[in-house]
DNA sequence: CCGTTAATGTATCTTTAAGATATATAATTG
DNA sequence: CAATTATATATCTTAAAGATACATTAACGG
């Protein structure tokens, strides 16, 4: 079985949204799919390379002038790669959660800086949530599919936060209790 | 900033717990973290070999007869690095949806697809469940603080997989009704 | 009982992905 | 107007994924 760059169609897919740079695709997966897709700038500027060679993307606009800026888009064969890819069933998700790798790790001893790390985590959690609601609003509320499929991994997003909060302060309300329990008949 | 082989540490905590071969490692990765934590055979295989190098790992056993087999433990080393990784905050998680991501890029003529693929996602998660509620009775409810560690990572898994289902759920509520959603004065 | 398949196990190789860093220009701000 | 921050490309190294080869043992069906 062959691998395949899934950074190549993530590219193809922004860039069939709206045309971008290198600069920009980064800074727009960031902000829009980052909870559930991780790009590095490296992989991505590599890829936008092999594409144009290939003929997938296209520059649509060197600026010659002032700040170097070049904007790329989709061709007619990129498209259509990316609907082929989109017609094949999706790979399982990968994930690295260092924070739950070290509570899995880690002992007795470590529990005080546990704590700090989980309380870490939720107050980003909870510093990511206004940013959701503020690219909901966003997004027309038209009933159209498009605006749907959106609507819908912004709503995974939002439940993957919600969850995560709700685990990090079961989690310091756990280690926060003595040991043992106190088991009171 | 100097980067880190996170899968170091990783390969560190699991043989701390329990010596084992490499093949165990990443079988033993895949049952019990995998819901969170992804390792692949060859570069855990490259990080035992560097980490026996550096004396961070020694071979505790290795059968001459039949079936070939090392079974790795950590040494003193090992774990003191171990320790000195546990007191840094954790990294940002990293994840990779190509689930959610097709929805992202995907249009309605790609609906009846993407209808598949998350039946299939939630048909995964039923199919998880169960083996979660089986490594939790596997672990000693003794109220102590090692056992209560192991325990928030699988509520945590438990939690995740209760959210994907639930979303899963209403993404297909969502997807199946027809378009527009004939609003009804 | 024997052939096929599945599981256990190590080793290696290539490609994908992460991310650090260098360099340069424009905008912002004290 | 100097210092800092944001925008922007390019490159390099290392980490991580995963395909594949190879060998042994267990399991299973005809």
């Amino acid at each position: 079985m062959k691998r395949i760059n899934t950074t190549h169609f993530a590219i193809l897919g922004l860039l069939r949204m709206q045309p971008m740079s290198a600069y920009e695709l980064v800074k727009f997966s960031k902000e829009s799919i980052g909870l559930f897709w991780n790009e590095s700038y490296g992989h991505i500027h590599k890829s936008i390379k092999q594409l144009e060679q290939e003929g997938s993307v296209t520059v649509i606009e060197e600026s010659e002038t002032g700040r170097r800026k070049i904007v790329y888009g989709v061709t007619e064969q990129g498209c259509q790669q990316l609907d082929s890819w989109l017609m094949q069933a999706p790979e399982e998700s990968t994930m690295r959660n260092e924070l739950l790798m070290k509570i899995f790790v880690a002992d007795e001893r470590h529990i005080p800086q546990l704590l700090t790390y989980i309380e870490q985590e939720l107050a980003t959690c909870h510093q990511l949530r206004p940013l959701l609601t503020g690219i909901k609003a966003s997004i027309p509320q038209d009933q159209g599919k498009q605006a749907q499929l959106w609507l819908l991994t912004l709503d995974y997003g939002e439940r993957y936060l919600r969850m995560t909060i709700e685990w990090c302060e079961h989690a310091l309300q756990l280690l926060n209790q003595p040991d043992r329990g106190e088991k009171n008949g």
